[in-house]
DNA sequence: GATGAATGAGTCTTCATTCAT
DNA sequence: CATGAATGAAGACTCATTCAT
């Protein structure tokens, strides 16, 4: 067996696995993880319901699994526009029109994502740690973002944490509102209005 | 039986009736819709599950006129101070802060509030049309505000209703941020940094 | 409510617990537990299937429950039987006859029973605590019996506990015998052979 | 290919079987039938599910192979003991030593032998009928031993057949209680203890 | 009105068996 | 022959709702 190749059954099971995450994605952004029965699952992955648990030990391990894939893809994927900037204003409206752009793209798990993130205010919810390590982890990276530019006189003297904080619930909402189909406007134009929404709120131009 | 006065029995059906729609707040904001049991609504409320019945047809209408109830506290209290103010400015910073200290007040309604906010993107989520009416509401009298003070010239020619929809959404981050425990700030502190954010960002003189 | 009276309820959930006892004990002495279903059970005490959770845990409990109910049943009619015996020849009677009687009454009860008991031997085997705790003092009880039979010189200087366990071996294996059908005989007689299989080896008559 | 020979293939087939019947035998003392898996006997094999079903056509059948090479080996054992001896004394020590050895160096087995002599009881329990073809031939060759020294004035005249069963029920007794770990006593002096006691039942000394 | 015992449809999960490779 | 991925039937348990008292 060849060490740097996969094994024929290696791919085989990623393949599976990517296949149920895939199915689970689509139904979970339709009906919330108790509504949704993991018949609804097997059926959408083309599987028996047996199969399932092959892969996962259970239905929440799906549903967990599942959403962490797509928010690692969708760090990554933040991480990568965002280091790829110089300037502050370039580096947030990265991060703004990375996410927006990312989930235009991916609605269902919007749907999961954001139903999740609300869930964190129920005390008992399914939120498991290593969830919340990944949510937390995003807003961090734009409070480094303000804190750095703040240092380096690019913007005036907001609080970084409360700022980045108060991006991220506009960006979601900016999301939020193109999912469901209120906002009609190019992604562009809702993208470059946030960004303006905010700037003008930070850039020292304006503090005079 | 008198006209306008209550009988007996409708004061002690009035009665009841909070005190169930009490019971299943306190209940449904620590563990949502579906893992909160009938029994758990029955035992917070002291009444047999039977009694329920009686004045709800369904666990999902107590849970929506709890929901409704309260939402509709909110609104008044935030129609009120809104009213009594005269400036944009005043009137935004009224908007922010009646929330914020209401939801301080109800944090468990809070939590309720904010979930039923998100399975709003679920297409399926039992979220019914009456509440989405309530929703859409709140935002359009902010919307309102807005749109005033733009033809003001109070504010820089912003648009009305994303502007509205974004300041929602950080009053949403706000309170969360609060009912988390994250923000140890005094509440008008927070209130104030808000204002700030959104107000440097709109304020025409800031434009130029 | 008078204090010694027992309520309505109580009555009512006392008959339940019987009836579904009942239905166990039929259902569970033709098929072992694991082939037992809980529809089974619930058929047979004619009540839904939840209805057997509102009385009892887990399908485990009811077995557990009908197990130990017969055992306390039988354990007391043969301490009550014993005791009103005056020598060791007619206690150690008195114990076979009993339990060959009441399994000779019981026979589904023996199959459990039985069964139960071998599964003694498989380390990861149901039987609770509890119930081990009843095998084991019925066999102390006779034990004790001809501990002081011995003393007293009613019987050869045999091992008072190895000698019960014998007893109890060959009790079990009549009634075993009696319940297959294999054994056609009266009950007195087949009572009487093993009392004397065992009496002649034991009665110091024969020890010269 | 020679005709007496067996064949590689046979060879190999046989020794699979034994593999799987070999770890049949030491899964299935630890858990019962149904508790026990497929997987379980596979892992324990080292071999794949799959191939289970090459040999056997099902978990039944393995268990019930399992069994009755033991029990044959058993049986052959007492037999080949019991015809190198004379007299009945010599016979029936025979017969309880070779059991409670044979017993005491396959306790798995014992636990497996015990369960299911005892599922015997329970009408619609797996027993075949070949299982219970090999339980009585052993009884009826302890009732043939003892006829004959019934017929030769050995021993008195008790009835051969409940007396076999008798002594069969405190045989399997005592290696119940060495396999428990409750008979701490030399194997020797079970083996005599339990002889005694059964001897000076029937021997025709003690009748006088 | 108030109760809470009874119901049974609905869910997740397990596991013996099959079959394509 | 050997494998182990896939299957789907079966089973324990839950819980919203009803209804006789």
């Amino acid at each position: 067996m060849p060490v740097l190749a996969k094994t024929k059954s290696e791919v085989l099971s990623e393949f599976r696995c990517a296949e149920i995450l895939d199915a689970a994605r689509k139904v979970f952004s339709r009906k919330n993880f108790e509504q949704t029965t993991v018949d609804d699952i097997a059926a959408a992955a083309h599987v028996a319901k047996g199969t399932l648990y092959l892969y996962y030990k259970s239905k929440r391990e799906i549903y967990m699994e599942a959403l962490r894939r797509d928010i690692v893809a969708l760090s990554e994927e933040t991480d990568r526009r965002i280091q790829a900037c110089d300037t502050a204003a370039e580096k947030i409206r990265a991060f703004i029109s990375t996410r927006v752009k990312f989930f235009e793209e991916n609605r269902g798990f919007f749907r999961i994502y954001y139903s999740e993130f609300a869930s964190y205010y129920v005390p008992l919810a399914p939120a498991s740690k290593g969830l919340r390590e990944l949510y937390v982890r995003q807003a961090k990276r734009l409070e480094a973002i303000l804190q750095q530019a703040v240092e380096k006189g690019e913007i005036r003297g907001i609080c970084p944490r409360s700022t980045a904080l108060r991006l991220y619930d506009m960006t979601l909402g900016v999301i939020a509102e193109r999912v469901l189909g209120w906002s009609k406007a190019p992604v562009e134009d809702d993208i470059e209005a946030l960004f303006g929404l905010l700037w003008r709120g930070i850039d020292k131009e304006h503090e005079i």
